[in-house]
DNA sequence: TCCCGTGCTACAATAAACGTAGCGCTATGC
DNA sequence: GCATAGCGCTACGTTTATTGTAGCACGGGA
């Protein structure tokens, strides 16, 4: 009989990494771009600066809610920010960390064709 | 007034890649790495096979119920098999994505210095 | 003033993830 | 034989995350 289960868990972790709770810089690096649409925001921004509304676009419209969640954790872990003139930008941070996906767009091509 | 909302989504996408409907092949990829632990489990076999139950452990004893979803989907896509021998270990292929991470986390580690 | 685009939020409904328990199977112990 | 233990895997009720739709407050032109 499944118990209720929680009332425990509110303790250990709560403002976390949600999936990690050893604090090693890979997992919590894995953990956020494992939230959904992370990765995708990320690539979306590369060839630029997009409007919120622009990326929601280029995301197939996905709700703004989530849209904002991710754009604020990303924000917040210094990959993106809010440009002075308007739209979202990669830092320095995030292109470099950008650049580490490169190599997925190639892998990708070829996976497809397994 | 919030309407009902659903009722429509059945019919476009289903079976699909979730956040993507464009098929683009890095799309259906961020897709599926954008899933909870997909990134983890890729990153925990690394190191060589585990059995189900120590991959668990690794992932910080995430619920089984999700870990054998993504072990499927994993294992749909390529990346992960079930060894004759017992345990889960990653493919030639799932080695090669593998290695696309690597730079992941040497990045890591000066992020977490931000 | 009015209009339009920006970043952002509310909120009810839906889907995904969680936690616990336990199944069927196989191999090894006695 | 027959427990015992480990394996991959599943059921199912609860909690959390995501979705979809609507709309806010603000600022910059016309």
């Amino acid at each position: 009989m499944p118990k209720p289960a929680s009332a425990v868990k509110k303790a250990g972790q709560q403002r976390g990494v949600r999936g990690s709770r050893t604090g090693r810089p890979i997992m919590v690096l894995l953990d956020l771009l494992g939230r959904r649409w992370s990765l995708r925001i990320l690539w979306e921004l590369r060839g630029g600066p997009l409007t919120s509304r622009a990326l929601r676009a280029a995301c197939d419209e996905a709700s703004p809610t989530v849209l904002q969640a991710r754009l604020s954790e990303l924000r917040e872990a210094d990959f993106i920010e809010l440009l002075p003139a308007g739209g979202y930008g990669l830092t320095a941070l995030g292109k470099e960390l950008n650049e580490t996906f490169l190599p997925l767009h190639r892998f990708a091509e070829g996976w497809s064709k397994r």
